[in-house]
DNA sequence: TATAAACTTGACCATTTTAGTCGGGTATGT
DNA sequence: ACATACCCGACTAAAATGGTCAAGTTTATA
């Protein structure tokens, strides 16, 4: 089980972009520069996080983007909801009554697999930006 | 992320055989047919769980495989460290202390991910095979 | 003792996913 | 006008995944 470098990133940006966004809009340009992302990856990135209304652009000069909610209000779920990342423990679908691969029944661990995506997903739900904010020195884990 | 089908399946064929591991030993080729896994896939998986100790084959005719423990020893954990299914969360060396891609320092979200792993490997610390064998009918997330 | 069931080992492979890159745009502050 | 920065879609190299295949060795049993 890994994580993506693009759920990674996004998380990574939006922290980025939380602590500077006070004035002005970030550019994706700085952002890249300071975590050390791809610009053109990046781009990919924030085309998503502005669908889902997380992010709002400012177009040129001086142009970037800012937040478009308050830090407490972005959960990590939110985010990776935004940009594809997923938590998937199972291949089979989740309504269907059939199991992997086409099976009739779903699977002797399959309540197993249940639970640990709701317990995974239980930690994106409560984590948001502005906990990652405070985080920053204190945190050893 | 994801969860990889080998490690879901070695779970699976796990608690299939300890269901069935009572008097003698099980065949690849049995639990094979019960869990619908392809038989060659499931040996590669069990020549690991073997090199771990966790199961212990009988070769020839009526031959198989049989728990090495008892299933409240084996803890999910044994079982995905047996087949190389491991939670990442990071791409940089654990111990380095440098970041990823060669950053001369952590990023500025490293703690979450840490946090992160831990979380979900408590989960797979806290479940053994006896905990899947009880839970078939009751359990309902 | 012949045979078949079952484990053992290692190589091989197609497909999918990942982590980007590239090349073109368009909008706008100065 | 021009540089900065967002916007968009196509493309791709490399890795991971989820297997398959071939050629063994061991052992119970008829
Ligand atoms: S994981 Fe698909 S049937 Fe259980
Ligand atoms: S994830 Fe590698 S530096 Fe933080």
């Amino acid at each position: 089980m890994k994580l993506t470098s693009k759920g990674r990133y996004a998380v990574m940006a939006l922290v980025d972009l939380a602590r500077f966004d006070n004035i002005n809009p970030v550019s994706l340009r700085d952002i890249s520069l300071r975590q050390g992302i791809s610009l053109d990856y990046l781009e990919q990135i924030f085309s998503k996080l502005k669908k889902n209304e997380i992010v709002k652009s400012i177009r040129g000069t001086q142009g970037g983007y800012v937040l478009n909610k308050s830090p407490n209000e972005i959960k990590l779920t939110n985010i990776f909801h935004a940009v594809d990342e997923k938590v998937k423990t199972v291949q089979c679908k989740k309504e269907s009554k059939k199991g992997c691969n086409g099976k009739a029944t779903k699977c002797i661990t399959h309540n197993l697999w249940d639970e640990l995506e709701v317990h995974i997903n239980t930690f994106f739900e409560n984590k948001s930006l502005k906990d990652l904010l405070n985080n920053n020195k204190e945190t050893r884990v």
